[in-house]
DNA sequence: CGCAGACTTGAAGATTATCAACCACCGTGG
DNA sequence: CCACGGTGGTTGATAATCTTCAAGTCTGCG
């Protein structure tokens, strides 16, 4: 336990993307007893409706937050990255929401009773939760703005724009692009779009020099461009 | 001031919907010191951007959480009811938000540095807001697979279901129905619609005898029928 | 080689938006 | 009291957007 902890401390000195911990936080964050997993690439981790949450620190790779409606269809609510947490929400109540890998991913896990137990003895930490837990309404509030308001063109290319923006928070990618796992259809299913119009929209994305996402990788074309199209501002991503 | 807290003691005795509080949270929350405020219909109160952002509970009428993009469009987010709470993310950082007014509104405030020193100070309050927080992200998880991934017909029917749940939890409307003061146009920003549409749908949801929303009342004329159509399940409202 | 999964393209159809009227109601001011 | 304007609601015709169906390509891999 004591390696697994060296580990956490790792992950914690590099805090998670725009959710930055004080000393006392990092503090508070380091008594909780984790425990670090590993998931294969595209695994269920937990199903919507399942008892005993828990919550989930990513260490490495891509996860995936969705719900199944009844007709088949399924809607992604985001997609978490290293040094997001999951499931916050859910260890305070029923789960609504399935979780499972892109990627090959690893996780450090903490039961409820030790989070709900944790975070009432050290307030700070609830601090720290509500923060994490802010950034995340941004973001739903941003993607339901993006299906709702919207068009798939300015829509994908906002979505390529805040991954590319997350990644870059974490130091990945760089000025040019990113490496993207999610296939056309999972692109689709965040954006409530088809798999077959994503690739057309895509496809213009491309033929019009503003991003291109081919064979898993994001470029971007002409970032200027694309900022005048989808008026990004990626100030929701960031917390402090 | 002794009066105002009293006023409030009745609000936090009937607790924000399906957010029960327990006996050390109420007291909590009776500590807080809260200067209660009335808004007319339509009024902004905080637009986003804004700083210095506060909370609010509302204690009566219809409140809306919106956000405004460059093409003038908007967004509705959420519109918060009796019992809620307004902006405890923003309350954290920047507020990306904007809220308004749809009725005459009645609301408690508490200013920023109040509160977030209240939950350091004690620690039942975090789970409190925490548990909102879930609801809400919840909900509004909620609204984006509904405009993700549901025709304007099924969506529109699942919100108005929706707004009957949330109703009658505060006691508000009844087995039949339920006032609602929303415009077609402002139902059209939640459903991210044309408001134009939103009137047709409308139309055929009273034609196929499942709701009817008309001169400010929405109706349900055959719930069965509603349900299976839409597979409304108001579990996401409830924490507890 | 052959298969499976992801991607691509075309043609046709459904859904939703846009444009342009028009109606009904309500509060205001002459 | 009535004319007036403004807002919200309603309807039709037309256009854009997105989905569905159907078929094909490409690639990696057993």
């Amino acid at each position: 336990m004591t390696f697994l902890s060296q580990t956490f401390a790792q992950f914690i000195a590099a805090p998670p993307i725009g959710v930055v911990l004080c000393h006392e936080e990092r503090e508070a964050m380091l008594a909780l007893s984790v425990s670090p997993r590993h998931y294969r690439p595209h695994t269920p981790i937990s199903r919507q409706g399942d008892v005993e949450p828990r919550v989930f620190f990513i260490q490495s790779g891509w996860a995936c937050v969705y719900r199944d409606l009844p007709s088949g269809d399924r809607q992604i609510i985001d997609v978490p990255l290293k040094g997001d947490v999951i499931g916050i929400r859910a260890a305070l109540g029923p789960n609504y929401n399935s979780l499972g890998s892109i990627t090959d991913l690893s996780v450090y896990e903490i039961s409820r009773s030790v989070l709900t137990k944790a975070v009432l003895q050290m307030p700070v930490l609830s601090r720290f939760f509500m923060r994490v837990s802010a950034r995340q309404y941004a973001i739903v509030t941003e993607h339901l703005t993006n299906t709702g308001r919207r068009n798939a063109m300015i829509r994908t290319a906002h979505y390529l724009q805040e991954l590319g923006a997350r990644l870059a928070a974490i130091g990945e990618g760089n000025e040019n692009g990113y490496e993207c796992p999610l296939t056309q259809h999972e692109l689709a299913d965040v954006l409530g779009l088809t798999a077959i119009h994503v690739n057309r929209t895509l496809r213009e994305l491309r033929e019009n020099e503003l991003v291109s996402f081919r064979a898993g990788v994001v470029e971007f074309l002409n970032r200027q461009k694309l900022s005048r199209l989808t008026s990004f501002d990626g100030d929701y991503l960031r917390m402090n």
